[in-house]
DNA sequence: ACGATGATGAAC
DNA sequence: TTCATCATCGTA
């Protein structure tokens, strides 16, 4: 089983996405080469008032993204170093992305957002466009089905003194991948 | 545990 | 103009 995931995937709540991401497969195609890992951890940002979020303040030149349709990659650079993988989600014009902080291969396991966008070769290029065979990015249902038991949540990691959404749970992890990439 | 990295947006 | 940020690596 072996399914290409469109929008109406990505058209539902962050959190939802987020939960349901885990188990599915990020699959990159660059210079002919086309690779597929297990997606294993992600976090949710969802809305305007969300204080994690890039949308806090409303929208933004970099932010724009995420106001844009569902399945539509947001990539940003941070900290002077690295470049973030978000995938848009909810409807247009409602700021909603899951961020992919984590995913593994059978050979690598590259835990951490900046890792696997250098490892993945995803940069601004990916920015703004939708997730396609064609933009060399989509997502996969590959037929792994992922038990509530695997699944821990946690809250999001680098969002200090913002009160209740430093708390919200909404990262989520993928746990036992080994055994699941091994089936 | 801390400094370097050096884009982006907000606070001052 | 200065500061914090959805991090990581090297050095201590």
């Amino acid at each position: 089983m072996r399914r290409v995931l469109g929008p109406r995937f990505f058209e539902r709540p962050a959190l939802i996405v987020a939960r349901d991401l885990l188990g599915k497969f990020l699959v990159r195609r660059v210079g002919g080469k086309t690779r597929a890992y297990l997606i294993i951890e992600t976090e949710s940002y969802f809305g305007w008032r969300d204080q994690g979020s890039h949308a806090r303040r409303g929208k933004t030149e970099r932010n724009a993204p995420m106001f844009a349709k569902p399945g539509t990659i947001y990539v940003y650079f941070t900290y002077g170093m690295h470049w973030m993988l978000n995938l848009v989600c909810d409807r247009e014009h409602f700021p909603a992305a899951v961020l992919i902080r984590g995913v593994a291969s059978d050979k690598k396991h590259l835990d951490g957002p900046a890792k696997l966008t250098a490892a993945l070769k995803i940069d601004k290029r990916l920015n703004t466009k939708l997730l396609s065979k064609k933009a060399g990015l989509w997502v996969e249902d590959r037929g792994v089905r992922v038990r509530a038991k695997d699944v821990a949540r946690t809250p999001r990691i680098g969002i200090p003194n913002r009160g209740v959404w430093t708390e919200k749970p909404w990262r989520f992890v993928l746990k036992a991948d080994r055994r699941i990439i091994d089936v």
